[in-house]
DNA sequence: TCCAATTACTACACGCCGTTTAGAAAGGAC
DNA sequence: GTCCTTTCTAAACGGCGTGTAGTAATTGGA
């Protein structure tokens, strides 16, 4: 009956971790980054708060680990968008990637705030851990659609800056010119910006700034990437 | 030695509310948006937290004062840098703005949290009130940039949504055609596009996703922006 | 000038929170 | 069967926002 591999208690421990994160999850769907708290997960599943600290070191390790999770399924969704699209129309995969995820940070706003946001009060994120992995995943994707791009992005304006491989941090350059030995380093500053341009009218939207002024951001979003998707000579009609 | 318009009371009671928000806003400064506890506030004061009541009515009330005189800064920052810009050169101007407004948030990056962020656990941005005021005034701001550099727009994709009037909140319409009569729609499209643009780099920056990627930020947020000043028409040589 | 009303404040209580500690109970290893 | 580890409870600590009762001071009007 037992496995070999994993003990019962193992396999109960799993499982009860699982628990935690499921009603964390939950408690943040109805009210936010805010409402998790230990005492209300404890609550939820019959038990005192102390014992969370069985499976958890901190509320911030918890939360660390629900941002992890949280990221993941975010970029799993955007890519999976992107491999929807025939990789010979890199317009059109750089445009499902966009629209997944602010579909996604539609569907999931508080999980929106966990990760772009202060996600709780006190936390402060860590160096490293899950989160950090699917922010690297969501980097390198974005890196490949400006990669498959790049062949018919303009020449940059005289007044950019002459980005130099020492300029952006070794890790993150290592695994990028794995990936695409033949990409120059002002690929990796247009990522940054691509980046950035994705996150501006999602970050504004979620937080409720733009939808008091316009009835439907989907289309200024929309228009603007198709606007970024252009600047990339990357025309998709 | 009195006034005839304010009575002394009148008078104590200005200025014990102006501490209290300076308090908050240097407590704000030393440990972020979650140090501002009444209970901090009154410790620094010599009194108790119960007294505060006396001036705000609640925690949030007083969080919604603080928002509305941090916007007000960085909105005062980003008109100032403008206008020492000549309205001939609408390129050099919005790039002045940009740059203001992303000094002012690395200046005061807690400000910024407390303005675009979650700022406090479970407070919610009431509909008005002096933070929607300044607000109203970086719309105006950026209505201006783009209008001034409206001529030199290149005629919109053939992809762009058209929009109408009746698209945008009435009352925000209704100041923009008072001041831009001949400004159409569209422009109003672009200028939430522009406010995305600007924001999404800071954002990630004063979030801490961009800094451990790259070295110098800044030249990568002054590339977008001299890309957008560009995608306007309205470029600075 | 004195009185009544308003205001500013303290003291205390309530229920929430994260975290720690001591101890009980149960599971697995030998 | 014994020992050790893990999991949990119960209780406590300090901190939080908020409400209430009561006190002292200030104010404006008779």
């Amino acid at each position: 009956m037992s496995d070999h591999t994993t003990s019962r208690r193992d396999r109960l421990r799993a499982q009860t971790s699982a628990e935690i994160k499921a009603i964390a999850m939950k408690l943040m769907a109805d009210g936010g980054p805010d409402a998790i708290t230990l005492r209300a997960i404890a609550r939820e599943m019959g038990m005192t708060a102390g014992a969370i600290y069985s499976y958890f070191a901190t509320r911030d390790d918890l939360i660390t680990t629900l941002i992890g999770d949280v990221y993941t399924s975010a970029v799993d969704a955007a890519e999976a968008a992107r491999d929807a699209v025939p990789p010979t129309d890199p317009g059109a995969r750089i445009l499902a990637w966009a629209l997944a995820m602010r579909g996604w940070a539609l569907a999931n706003p508080e999980g929106f705030r966990l990760i772009y946001g202060d996600p709780v009060p006190g936390y402060r994120p860590p160096g490293d851990g899950p989160g950090k992995h699917a922010e690297v995943r969501a980097c390198n994707g974005l890196v490949g659609l400006v990669a498959a791009a790049w062949p018919t992005v303009p020449a940059r304006q005289s007044t950019d800056r002459a980005y130099d491989w020492a300029d952006f941090d070794p890790d993150f350059v290592a695994h990028v010119r794995a990936d695409f030995p033949d990409l120059p380093p002002a690929a990796i500053a247009m990522t940054l910006r691509v980046w950035g341009r994705m996150h501006g009218l999602m970050a504004l939207e979620i937080y409720g700034h733009i939808r008091p002024l316009v009835h439907d951001p989907s289309a200024v979003y929309r228009d603007e990437m198709r606007d970024l998707i252009a600047s990339l000579g990357a025309c998709t009609e």
